[in-house]
DNA sequence: GTAACTGCAAAATATTTGCATCCTT
DNA sequence: AAGGATGCAAATATTTTGCAGTTAC
């Protein structure tokens, strides 16, 4: 486990910190996706909102977690699956966001269809959010 | 174009005000999304910022624009097709947001697929977002 | 005239930056 | 030892709230 924590780390030639290990626990327990307060309130002990800022922004940078846009102005993440590389995230699967519970998760096994736009039009990345009622709490 | 302003707000039993046109306008004319920041720029004379918050809340509410997420954690706002009904926007079209330009705009011609989710979910709304290259950058 | 809208001031929140210190390699 | 990561302080930016004055109906 530990083992595990640090090897994702390394293979993204980060240097493997207890604040780091601590944000990456957090992701791999949870799963959902998390928020910066989240995090920062899931976080048994503190580290500075900057760290968190920090951390965060290298998680994405690295492509260990990728961002899931909400209307509520909070920006979530979630871990990547194997095979984000470095600023090059291929997000091919949905984000569900479960307006019960609130929790919102990645719908790993539900791939992203063709959608057909515009002549002129040039589509590089599809983003989809499902909203609705998860699993738990239908 | 003085009538139709008026009109779309008295149709949402709102009063009409200057700044409210003065923001419905702003839409009108623009091909795009704005987020909060461009509504504060390109307006000439310029509102309070307060106000800009309230006129975008009250028309979102209102079902006279809808919010798109994106992930630099600014929300941009377009205009509805005629027919979202109070605090019930059927966004049944995807949005577009052009890497080139920036620009966002609704592809309303374009409408969202069927997709099928895992048993146990419950779709109640579906968002699109495709980034790439817009009509006039490509 | 009344209710609703606006602007200003100020509070509360969120995010970014600089720098000194500490930890990882 | 060197470079990177962290924590703190402070600067910025964003959003919310209260209230008094103004405007629309």
């Amino acid at each position: 486990m530990q083992t595990n924590l640090e090897k994702i780390l390394r293979d993204k030639s980060l240097s493997v910190t207890d604040g780091r290990k601590k944000i990456l626990t957090l992701f791999l327990n949870s799963k959902g996706a998390l928020s910066h307060a989240d995090i920062e309130r899931r976080s048994g002990e503190h580290f500075d909102r900057v760290t968190i800022y920090r951390t965060l922004q290298t998680f994405v940078e690295k492509g260990i977690v990728h961002t899931i846009p909400t209307d509520d102005n909070t920006i979530m993440y979630a871990l990547c699956k194997d095979g984000c590389a470095e600023n090059h995230h291929h997000d091919d699967h949905i984000h569900f966001m479960c307006t019960s519970c609130g929790k919102t998760e990645c719908l790993n096994e539900v791939h992203i269809p063709e959608i057909r736009i515009p002549a002129g039009y040039l589509t590089k990345e599809t983003q989809i959010v499902i909203k609705g009622i998860c699993k738990e709490c239908s």
